[in-house]
DNA sequence: GGTTGCATGTAAGATGTTACATGATTTA
DNA sequence: TAAATCATGTAACATCTTACATGCAACC
């Protein structure tokens, strides 16, 4: 259901458009918190539209391509999504697990292992903080919303894992000398 | 591969341990980072006892409890998986995509709905707080890392979510009233 | 004697990944 | 003309969730 929701956000979001270019666009926007293949996202743009919530046109320029748009009753699917309370949370992490495991390592291997988590936050950090950049400068006042959102939750999160790396190094590496 | 980590993990930190007993102490631990039902705990315990990550043995208390306990290949196992510097990374996380999806609704609304998740996430904030007071009142100087690391990263990612709830919720409030 | 908690498992179905498969267009 | 990119899909497999299924022990 959250990737049906997720896709349907971001074709509602960049308007009509095709398999192809909301994978990529899903890529560049809501990655750091969903990822899909594309051999799933057109099996469930199929089913958006048997099930109404889009429509498809098919372009006719020898590649087969197809333009999705979103449809008011999938609108309406995301409002509800969205507002429903369901306190009901789903999350699976792989980098905070493997931060997380490292503490059973030797101290002063596994201070060495978040050193290196360290870097990588830092360097994803770095990443994010240029495709804010670049989102920013072509984004009018009036519509600075969904992209920019998404991009800050993640400069965010990786602001945080970043510090936390940097603790628990601090921490494991004082273990380590002690 | 990344739950039988996660369980090997659990498994290596608390000792010799049964499949519910896992199961609760997973709930009580990684639960903000990965989650599972016993209904993949089990077999999964089953797969690691073959392929020689750990080994079982039955308790004869007329429950059918069993025992499982952490192998040298099984530790192996960890240190190899933590040590390894391949940057794939999955991260799923419902929490994110909801507030996310929130920008596509209407100002006055999104920002409702995001002063209910800042709500929210101060109420989780305020449940890890209490875990982790507990977990460190039956902790000693030696054995403080396993869990309490994992316990300062989810009190962390939860401080900065209703941070960014509570700032998101402003600029949206803002917007509504211009 | 009934309810709750301990304890383990299987089965069906949904979701996600990797690999297979095809073909047009653009660029070097 | 070869390689990269655009563009869509299916199939097999792994993973995860929900529901089904069973039985003992402790407590009230």
């Amino acid at each position: 259901m959250s990737l049906r929701i997720a896709l349907l956000g971001t074709l509602a979001f960049t308007g009509p458009a095709s398999g192809y270019e909301l994978a990529k666009q899903f890529d560049s926007s809501v990655n750091h918190i969903w990822q899909a293949k594309h051999s799933q996202i057109y099996p469930e743009l199929a089913k958006m539209v048997k099930s109404g919530a889009a429509t498809v046109e098919e372009v006719g320029d020898g590649r087969g391509r197809k333009i999705y748009t979103v449809t008011d009753a999938g609108r309406e699917e995301i409002t509800r999504w969205a507002c429903d309370d369901d306190p009901h949370r789903n999350v699976r992490d792989e980098t905070a697990l493997r931060g997380f495991l490292v503490t059973l390592l030797p101290p002063a291997q596994g201070a060495a292992v978040m050193r290196a988590e360290e870097d990588r936050f830092a360097a994803r950090l770095a990443e994010m903080e240029a495709l804010k950049a670049e989102v920013e400068a072509r984004t009018t006042a009036q519509s600075p919303r969904f992209g920019l959102y998404a991009i800050d939750l993640g400069l965010r999160t990786h602001q945080m894992l970043r510090q936390w790396a940097a603790d628990t190094a601090e921490d494991l590496e004082r273990r380590a000398g002690a």
